[in-house]
DNA sequence: TTTTCTCCAT
């Protein structure tokens, strides 16, 4: 029915399965193996298999196939539901499996057991597959099993709907769903983004008399405040206070990890006080994320006296907590005081992991310091910790940057041996490097290689080639995939798409062609034109000498558009003094100086070229106000 | 004996 998933740690278990039958092993060995459980074996099935660890959980496996008589199929259901409670599903699927080819048959539950387990691991197919067989052999599915594979129907990519349709079914042959049904439907729905369904079933089930739980609210909290909604999880936080439902440890870091997300950081320092000051134990979970915020606002005193309160309330940082600090050390170029915490996670025998290195090797990398970095990947690689596709991008990212692509190249070929595969974000990373190396062609072998590897472009990737190729001179290609884009295909355009093209267009001298693509794109009425749009145009309309064009594009932007910038105004002024038409130049000058921004390095070497190569002739008044003006601030 | 769920890092 099915291949063995964990092949490795079943043929670990085999092997000590095995042992006790070898004659080597001699009497008391034949007798433990084929005599009935030990008594510690025994105990344990007892007491529930509290507290088991995965190894003996599989020795003991091991050990009840072998005993005789066999312990009963609920001892074995037991095994099964102590391991599908570590999550371990893989491993229950394969003991399962093991099962039926020692012909020790399933019952109802060890069927439902494994029906979960394929549904949580998102293998409905199989657990479909389970279901019909249990079927035939007349076990009648309960709401438990049911449940379990509603919850195979939400996780699914797209069988959401299937997943709702299936409640009502549910109803239809006469069971009753229960409070785990809508929670799993509810959560369904977040898991597909369906956000104002999974909320509004919470209403539903109100109606109908079910109590939302602990688990409900968990959910949803979860699901809102991932989205932003934070205003909306701390109504809910609010609303459970209301129904006498006590909000644990993890829904106020869910909330406070949401709020911190979502720049609202003085608000999750709040909801931490008033977490402690309800007698709730901040965990690590608490601490790591709260920390790593804090870090990445740049409030290191903050982050720094949470984590001594941390210690002092002996609640210990783990690799979590390090990662972030290190990660936010790294992006403040901080890279000293990285490398400090790496060695004091050390100290504590906290093993730096993947993650750890990445960071780092991400922090010289920033810095432009390859050299380090490789040598930190190998270090890495010495520690038996082994890079991923992470690893890889971080490299093949930098060393694009510093247009060392053949290396970039190489350090792809080497992750593919080592058997991992490059994501969305590698192959732009690789497809970008080539086009700013000016090698269109490989540009595209990469891309071709991506596609018909599987990996799914993205925005991004069409964002890329369409600029590659603008860049590169090729516009008419560019032009080719973009209407391909637009018609063939159901890629999600956004304005930086139409900025690339506008610019592409521009560049190229085409600059009525870009006007009616930013026209069209205020009559189609789907995309609205942003500040970018508005400067390409307005450069593209300068660049020609249009520069009435460019004065109606900036007078529209301040009646009804985003308001004009910087560059908008430094681009309009060097058009003037490029003209040398002085009088509109220091009259755009007085605007932009009104508006509070000020002339960029390029707009002020132009006065100051002009200043120089106009001295001792009539014009010095006016071109010192000039420069004054733009040099001001 | 079986089911739902939620918190931190590249």
């Amino acid at each position: 029915m099915r291949r063995f998933v964990h092949r490795n740690l079943l043929e670990k278990g085999d092997s000590r399965i095995a042992r006790p039958s070898i004659s080597v092993c001699g009497f008391r060995c034949w007798r433990r193996a084929f005599s009935g459980l030990s008594d510690d074996s025994r105990e344990r099935l007892r007491n529930g298999l509290r507290d088991i660890k995965l190894d003996d959980a599989v020795d003991l496996f091991g050990e009840m196939v072998k005993s005789r008589p066999r312990p009963s199929i609920v001892d074995f259901s037991k095994l099964l539901s102590a391991i599908a409670k570590m999550k371990k599903f893989d491993v229950v699927i394969s003991l399962g499996e093991k099962m039926q080819m020692l012909g020790i048959p399933h019952n109802h539950y060890t069927y439902s057991i494994l029906i979960n387990c394929f549904c949580r691991r998102s293998e409905l197919s199989f657990a479909l597959a389970i279901l019909g067989k249990m079927m035939k052999l007349g076990y009648k599915p309960d709401i438990v099993t049911l449940n379990s594979l509603l919850n195979g129907f939400c996780r699914h990519g797209k069988r959401i709907s299937d997943a709702v349709a299936l409640v009502d079914q549910m109803v239809e042959m006469g069971y009753q769903p229960n409070t785990v049904t809508f929670n799993t439907l509810i959560h369904g729905l977040f898991l597909h983004n369906r956000v104002s369904e999974a909320v509004a079933l919470v209403d539903r089930m109100v109606l109908k008399g079910y109590q939302p739980d602990l688990i409900t609210y968990g959910a949803v909290i979860n699901g809102v405040c991932k989205r932003g909604h934070t205003d909306l999880a701390l109504n809910l936080l609010k609303k459970m206070e209301a129904d006498k439902i006590e909000a644990d440890v993890v829904i106020y870091s869910t909330i406070m990890d949401g709020l911190c997300k979502h720049k609202h950081v003085n608000d999750a320092v709040d909801l931490f006080s008033e977490m402690e000051s309800k007698g709730i134990r901040p965990d690590v979970y608490t601490y790591s994320s709260l920390i790593s915020c804090l870090c990445n606002y740049g409030r290191w005193s903050d982050a720094s006296r949470l984590l001594s309160d941390m210690i002092e309330k002996n609640t210990n940082p783990d690799i979590v907590t390090f990662n972030a600090l290190i990660d936010a050390f790294v992006k403040e170029g901080k890279l000293l005081e990285a490398e400090k915490l790496y060695e004091e996670m050390i100290g504590r025998s906290i093993a730096p992991n993947t993650i750890t290195y990445n960071s780092l090797i991400n922090g010289f990398c920033l810095q432009n310091r390859l050299e380090e970095a490789k040598q930190m990947f190998a270090l890495m690689v010495s520690k038996d910790c082994l890079p991923n596709v992470v690893t890889y991008s971080t490299l093949i990212n930098a060393f694009c940057k510093s247009k060392k692509v053949e290396d970039a190249v190489e350090l792809f070929r080497e992750m593919t041996q080592r058997g991992l595969f490059g994501n969305t974000i590698t192959y732009n990373t690789l497809i970008k490097g080539f086009f700013e190396s000016g090698d269109c062609e490989n540009a595209q072998q990469v891309f071709k290689q991506m596609v018909s590897g599987g990996v799914t472009p993205d925005t991004m990737t069409c964002n890329i080639l369409l600029d590659g190729f603008c860049k590169n001179g090729k516009l008419e290609k560019a032009l080719v995939i973009f209407k391909d884009l637009q018609q063939k295909t159901e890629m999600e355009l956004s304005i930086v798409t139409y900025n690339i093209m506008i610019e592409g267009m521009c560049k190229a001298g085409k600059v009525e062609d870009a006007w009616d693509l930013f026209n069209s794109l205020r009559l189609k009425g789907v995309m609205k034109p942003d500040i970018v749009t508005y400067n390409t145009m307005i450069s593209g309309f300068c660049g020609k000498g249009l520069k009435e064009e460019a004065d109606a594009l900036l007078t529209k932007m301040k009646e009804d558009g985003p308001l004009p910038s910087s560059g908008t105004y430094n681009t309009l002024i060097r058009a003037r003094l490029r003209d040398g038409d002085k009088d509109a130049s220091a009259e755009l000058i007085k605007e932009m100086r009104s508006r509070g921004f000020c002339g960029d390095a390029s707009t002020i070497s132009l006065v100051g070229n002009m200043f120089l190569s106009l001295r001792g002739l009539v014009e010095h008044a006016t071109l010192f106000r000039l420069k004054a003006a733009t040099c001001e601030g």
